[in-house]
DNA sequence: TCCGAAATGAGGTACGCACCTCAAAAATGC
DNA sequence: GCATTTTTGAGGTGCGTACCTCATTTCGGA
């Protein structure tokens, strides 16, 4: 059996209210008990029983995750998967609210994330540029104790607690190899895409990208970053425009969303299939094209992982408990056509044999 | 505040003992009562809490993973992520046991299977070729009541609860399309290896390896594969002697183990970094050799997500609980130097900020 | 309509911990 | 050595659920 609190008492020759007061880190104990407690804690190997500390405790921890409000595919793809973990999560004690925010909107942004606090929020995730008055948004709540976790893109100059994401650097590398070595190694022109130039993720992604095509594929010649704005309208135009007055393009690097627009204006030139087109985040639609051979590769974070790697840092922080960070490693993920995971309603036939029913 | 029993009890207006034995599913209700309390529940949206169930129930779960004691390095990773997985599972009142059995003796692990349910377990995670001897143990388990869960290779045939691992078929796939898209669409040989070609894993990689190459990429020709037993000798000689005498060979899909002995072949001969080397499972060794250009890409299943899918699946079944099937998919991982994730050592200086102290 | 069986209710204990109060003991300053 | 402060002990309650016993009610069949 494993050791309980009484043991302890019992091991430290005190008495039990003394063990809770080191526990706890209550006042009133001298530090030679304290140590004569904490001793018989690790010659016991006492591990404390979260689930009934917390059952004790009756404490439920209310977490904020905050989302740009926008109608990318992968915001909403995260946004479900949020509200499914989320779901799940409550058996955990946690109650997981998703706010948004007006993409462009920093300032709104700030005015929401500085209400949490009086709302009685334990923690903050966030995915946001980051911009000047975030900065002090994010610094404010941490003043007061918030844990803030930066989402998919990093705030490194805000002090956030935490990064849930891939390495963007490591993302565009990763791009550049697969789009060097499926040309062959060239001749050959490549298009890069980006929604916005100044977001974090497209500048990092863009410097990882450009570095190994510089250095292993020396015959490739990359284009000018292409500015996109979100927009499916501009997205289409600046292709359809670029691929008509360049027959040697032969690949295209999108680095940020609009897929849809994209596989539209290469199908309209008759080109799909004929070139080497990698994207980020696997999505309804990107799932589609790369099954349809319009895509030849997606570079994607796993939005499940990303969730609940999300909910374990935000709680683990909130109890400023020590986390497992091999498991919170969010992973470059490389799909093919090949490998692409199956839809979740496919799955349960492979891998369970009797499927069991909910009580 | 979330709904208790005592809530259910009220709204069902009926008593507190009822409510139990519904959802406890023990015998003495009638199914008019059944079906009030469950529509209580539901109208609720009452969740049991599960920290406070297994705190009355105060019941551990003692699970078996057995593998076998081979010295492969793969099952050594898995056997120190199982290790370490279990020592976190301890929070959730499981109690792992790793078992070992002579990879060869399918008698020796049919004894030991046998043995578990006298010996208390709940349940049992397995990682074996399937023999009829084993087929017969693990029918016998799973009579008497105990889950058992089949680990990276499958066993179809036996009625194993649940399989957990990758589609080996749909790995050997992604190896092909690397494979080819790689070669540039040839011309040239591909070699292939495996430790046994009577293992169900190797078969199914083979089979998606062939499936891809023979349709995508016709003018590859691939070569016979090659058996070496577990041996790293075995492997040296056959690959020395292959690539000696047929120099058209540009590509070595391995896919089985004893990387060690592949690449010092390779080297021996010269051939470092001049072949496109695609083989199996991140080891210390197969990361080293990607990072020194040796090995091409390497096609990956995450032992952390492996051992705590395990944990969460046997669980699950020991309860008889639903499981998250998404959460529980392994997937097969495209590994490249570029998107090689980091050694546990060097994470922490990227993602924390504030490196939290255990208490 | 009555009887036996089945269904339901009432109430208790326990799980491991947090948190509270009040009294008793020990340490401290002078 | 005394008064004062600090430290420690004893004991209780509650968190939400599981599981148990024993009484009481309701039901179905003859």
């Amino acid at each position: 059996m494993r050791p309980t609190v009484n043991d302890i008492a019992r091991e430290a020759g005190v008495s039990l209210a003394t063990v809770d007061r080191v526990l706890n880190t209550r006042p009133g104990v001298r530090e030679k008990t304290i140590k004569a407690v904490n001793d018989a804690i690790s010659r016991l190997g006492y591990v404390r029983d979260l689930s009934a500390a917390n059952l004790a405790r009756s404490r439920t921890y209310r977490m904020a995750v905050v989302l740009p409000d926008s109608e990318s595919l992968f915001i909403q793809t995260l946004v479900e998967t949020f509200q499914e973990a989320g779901h799940l999560a409550a058996t955990a004690r946690i109650e997981l609210k998703l706010l948004r925010f007006p993409p462009e909107d920093a300032h709104a942004l700030a005015a929401l994330l500085v209400e949490l606090p009086a709302r009685g929020y334990a923690g903050v995730a966030l995915m946001a540029p980051e911009t000047p008055v975030l900065r002090d948004a994010v610094r404010s709540l941490r003043a007061q104790g918030l844990p803030v976790v930066a989402l998919v893109s990093d705030l490194p100059n805000t002090g956030r607690d935490h990064f849930i994401g891939t390495d963007n650097r490591a993302a565009g590398r990763t791009a550049g190899v697969l789009m060097g070595r499926f040309l062959g190694g060239g001749p050959g022109q490549v298009l890069v895409l980006g929604s916005s130039l100044l977001a974090r993720d497209m500048i990092e992604r863009r410097r990882g990208f450009d570095e190994v095509m510089l250095r292993d594929f020396p015959g490739i010649s990359v284009l000018q970053s292409l500015e996109t704005h979100g927009s499916g309208r501009t997205l289409r135009q600046v292709v359809t425009e670029m691929l008509g007055n360049a027959p040697q393009v032969r690949g295209i690097y999108a680095m940020g969303d609009g897929h849809r627009a994209l596989t539209q204006a290469i199908d309209e030139l008759g080109l799909s299939g004929k070139l080497t087109v990698i994207c980020h985040e696997l999505t309804p639609h990107t799932r589609k094209a790369l099954e349809a051979g319009e895509i030849t590769a997606v570079i994607a974070q796993n939005p499940g992982h990303l969730a609940r790697s999300t909910l374990r840092v935000l709680r683990a922080k909130a109890d400023n408990l020590p986390l497992d960070e091999g498991q919170e490693q969010i992973r470059i993920e490389i799909l093919l056509r090949e490998n692409l995971p199956p839809t979740p309603e496919n799955v349960s036939d492979s891998a369970s044999s009797t499927t069991s029913t909910a009580a």
